[in-house]
DNA sequence: ACTTAAGCGAGACGGTACGTCTCGTCTTAAC
DNA sequence: GTTAAGACGAGACGTACCGTCTCGCTTAAGT
């Protein structure tokens, strides 16, 4: 499950087959690294909102260019350095309900809780209304992703007959995220003691 | 109820009382409201992100230095400006308590909603990490209020007997701000019907 | 001869004479003296480049329009702050054209010598093609009275046989400002010994 | 001889040898040249001190920071602007000492009289308590060349036996600066017939 | 004593320019 | 043909002053 993960740069790149055979000097990894590095350690020292290109470029040794050449916006490098900060595994059927949602929540909590996500998912949602890619891409690396395995996991509980069977899946995934979101990110409460079970009480005694 | 206002420029401001007997030219209200609604304009315009000091003094046909006299920040300009967009009233005793939670979700529906609102609430996030003074002077003006109102009414539904005795407060408003909040502005889907009866029913049925 | 003094004041105030019967409160003395002195404090402590009527005001302990009232611009109040350091006594008659003519020159280098003094010649010469007010405010104060008395000093010598019949008063003059000048304040070279000397055998030795 | 001049560029660039081999884009040759044209255009326009640097950044369709990046003060640019109206050729030697001489008072008289040139020689003297590289960069271009020149021409001259063997050169040096500065800027007298005779005869008559 | 007209301090106002910073683009020499 | 370097036009940052303009208080002449 740790495997099925995700990929930022695919929405910001070229088609990717293309660019394959190509004649004069290659993209060099080492420059990539040092700038997607040099970003991770700007956005833990000076957060997002001051994190500025010429920095970025300034710590990794780098020419401007170089970075402009391979991501379109800020936001783009922002979501492919921390790309595996966002990494999401897929929920395990446990054969117990309350313990697969145990690991969705727990899931969000962790991703919350990383300092580099936390960042990212700031400026995602500064950007919602003025840079709606940066928003799609963060979609479909993390959120589709988790809604997916999450609804897979309330699905079965369904099934299994420990969810009610008109249960609303999406709204269900809402209050889930919704929640963790409020607790974690936004009153920065980190006791999140009991959490994942009474959210699950919450959706089972739905009706 | 409809009075039971906040208002954010408090946070900014003296004490408010001992600056009665000044001495020299006083503020003046036309500058001000020039300076607060181009501020309003510019926040539909092009967004917070690119909201600038200097476009916000050329479009209230004002100097720069007017603003920086009485804003220490752009944050705590957009926050008064919006103010008028933030205030929240008291949910009343309509002695039916799934009618009085649905009244909470309303409010926060039509918050959410609200485009000057909805603005300012992701700029507040996006500063969640760098500019406390921004977060808690939305909090005190916007957040604290109706969290105690909503609380009000989810006690006043305790003693009816219409919601479980040993009910999480705390975590119910958590589920209802979270949840609204990723339906209204993450996911942008303004279809909320329904939601409140859903809510309210989740909460009645966690025990 | 040290009575034979000029005053500034008049080139920037009005006819002076209409100005008598008036009513409200007078022109508070302190205020004005306060405001000079602080003048030539700060001109004194950073140049007259950057002197601003701001600092001298809050040197003062005074209100900007209390200066605007009294003094059109900047060179008008540098040029009375400093007047008196621009007094110029008539130069006697010793009876030795030498002598007068070394009375003369010592007369420009004090005058050169002294830190205010040479602060608003600087300032004259700056502006001497955007603010004539200025230049000419200096020359009825200080360029033409001393003109005036070195001359009769040399014509005082051409009577008495000590210079030529025909020499050219108005070149004598200029010489002896001219260099001294160039001297004393360009070259900064103070050591003016036998500059008197060599300058009156210079204009004497002429034909 | 004519080509004896000096760039006062010099002064305030690196040493200009080791800058041979860079990397990088040049620096653009016409937006130097544009900037110093437009300096040029407003020195004559609004003098110096009401020049801007924005103004000329304005003017010449180019950035501040352009301005700023390859001169670090107002006082340096217009002194590279200006540079050509401040080159000073060398006195030849005619074999009359009454002519070489009349050729540096000339010379002096020909710069004193150029507009560009006597604007900078009023910042110059203006900065001349506050700046002191913008008198040392002038002294070296313009003063420095030429009191060698016309100390050259003065030797001659007491070779010859046209002039008194004792003489005082630096005295006489500053007689001839001094006095054309006094006559053509301060006194804004351009009748300076005879004006080279007349200092001649000053000069070859002292003893 | 009462009125009335300045002068005064304080300080807000619309502006301009400062010198710095970053933006995103463009150009160059080196590898 | 990408790279590091870095110049470029653009424009916002927050600060300092400009000269003008209210304010409420103080002072003094003329009633």
């Amino acid at each position: 499950m740790q495997n099925a993960t995700y990929r930022l740069a695919i929405m910001w790149e070229m088609s990717t087959a293309e660019m394959r055979p190509k004649r004069g000097r290659r993209r060099d990894p080492d420059a990539q690294g040092a700038i997607l590095q040099a970003t991770r350690d700007l956005l833990l020292e000076v957060g997002y909102p001051k994190l500025s290109i010429e920095s970025v470029a300034r710590r990794a040794g780098v020419g401007k260019s170089t970075i402009y050449r391979w991501w379109p916006t800020r936001g783009a490098l922002v979501l492919e350095a921390t790309s595996s900060n966002l990494e999401i595994g897929v929920i395990p059927d446990t054969g117990d309900t309350s313990q697969d949602l145990a690991i969705a929540v727990r899931q969000l909590v962790d991703t919350f809780s990383d300092r580099l996500a936390s960042t990212v998912i700031f400026a995602v949602i500064a950007h919602l209304e003025d840079d709606p890619r940066m928003a799609a891409a963060f979609r479909d690396a993390w959120v589709y992703p988790w809604r997916a395995s999450a609804r897979a996991a309330i699905e079965r509980g369904m099934q299994r007959g420990d969810l009610p069977p008109d249960l609303d899946v999406d709204l269900c995934l809402d209050v889930l995220v919704g929640t963790v979101f409020q607790r974690t990110l936004v009153q920065a409460r980190p006791d999140t003691e009991g959490l994942a079970a009474a959210l699950t009480a919450m959706i089972a005694g739905s009706r």
